[in-house]
DNA sequence: GAGTGGTCTAGACCACAAA
DNA sequence: TTGTGGTCTAGACCACTCC
């Protein structure tokens, strides 16, 4: 086994059974190193690792602690919906409802409006907005065939995003869009979409609330 | 400035600004020791770190390559609530409305049952399973003055965590506490909680739609 | 001031997968 | 087979901060 895998592994799996309590100190580098037989840069990778992964802080001439749990936080997943529905091994299908181009602070920019189908039923209503000059290639895409998400996700590289989940009623013309009932709690997802400062894309998608949820997992460091 | 922060933020930024695509080899770790004039092991700190952000991803004689953009993936902070308001800048407090051990798998739990407010008003009911034995000293803290988030964020180090996102329409009982009509829409929250295989914490937060939603921040590599 | 983490070097060997 | 990443070493110097 790896020499600053197994260092790392076994200090966490000490903080993780509680054996190790939040601001015990842990043994300086050179103690570690003496003790594992190995050079103390091992060591030090190995506790840079469990810093990053949160578990242990360090700060100079002070010495390396167990680091106090943080506040919930959790990553989740926040799928193209084409994937999603499809890895529940159901039928996906888009539907368009409107595409045009409106002026913009700078340049144009797409409007879309269109719904998600699952299994035939509609699971998501989707309005977007596709600013072109950040994304010129989109005013050649067909959206009307693909969905804008699915289309986007393979053509634009490494964006910054944030997201804002709640919980709404559905407006008449949701509900009708949804075939739901009129005030039907739904999920709404906004999410701001940028390449560096500049904004790529906003979506706000209105999904049927008994129909979808998300899933977000926590483990701290689970990413080595 | 760090030659192997250097190295990581211009290779960071070629890749975000698009300047480098998903796809595109990244010289070996031999050039960029050359061109940077540094060793090698600086270059490949900097490339793991990179590859930890997910921008990069790496072969073995194959080479290291811009990475493709995963699907849209959040770090969500679920936050204990009494921080949150308190950030807010409204008076929070807790009002218990149940709290009584019941009979669990191994050992007993307590059940407890509860509304958070804001300024005054109802923002979500909980509903809390907490596991004796995994946390014993749970059964002489006083739930009735303290949120049982708030307790168990001081006293239970380094879990896991499973978070369900879902609107919901409140029921009439949970509409009554809540200060709502019956079927308003509802932001609803269950996170199980384990220490290693075992579980800690089971809860149920169904928060007013009209007052509450959750905020995801998606950066990649914003992590070191 | 002294102890601790933070970083770098130059070199070495190994593991692995692509050519 | 060979080129590439993955890891480790022994030593060095620096930066910070607690005492």
């Amino acid at each position: 086994m790896n020499p600053a895998r197994r260092i790392r592994d076994e200090i966490a799996a000490a903080i993780r059974s509680g054996e190790w309590r939040p601001g015990d100190r842990v043994p300086t580098e050179q103690d570690l190193a003496a003790r594992y037989g190995c050079a103390r840069a091992t060591v030090s990778k190995a506790l840079a690792e469990l810093a990053a992964a949160g578990l242990v802080e360090r700060r100079r001439k002070a010495g390396t602690f167990v680091a106090h749990p943080p506040v919930h936080s959790a990553v989740m997943t926040v799928p193209d919906l084409a994937e999603l529905i499809a890895a529940r091994g159901e039928a996906y299908r888009w539907e368009a409802r409107a595409i045009e181009r409106v002026p913009a602070k700078k340049a144009s920019a797409l409007h879309i409006e269109g719904v998600h189908f699952a299994a035939g039923e509609p699971l998501a209503i989707e309005t977007r907005i596709i600013e072109l000059a950040e994304v010129p290639a989109a005013a050649d895409a067909d959206f009307a065939a693909v969905a804008p998400g699915t289309w986007l996700l393979a053509h634009i590289p490494w964006t910054s995003a944030r997201h804002v989940i709640r919980a709404v009623a559905a407006a008449r013309a949701e509900a009708a869009a949804l075939a739901v009932a009129g005030g039907t709690a739904c999920l709404e997802l906004k999410r701001d979409t940028w390449r560096g400062a500049r904004p790529v894309t906003h979506v706000r998608q209105l999904f049927r609330g008994d129909r979808f949820d998300l899933v977000a997992e926590f483990q701290a460091g689970s990413r080595p």
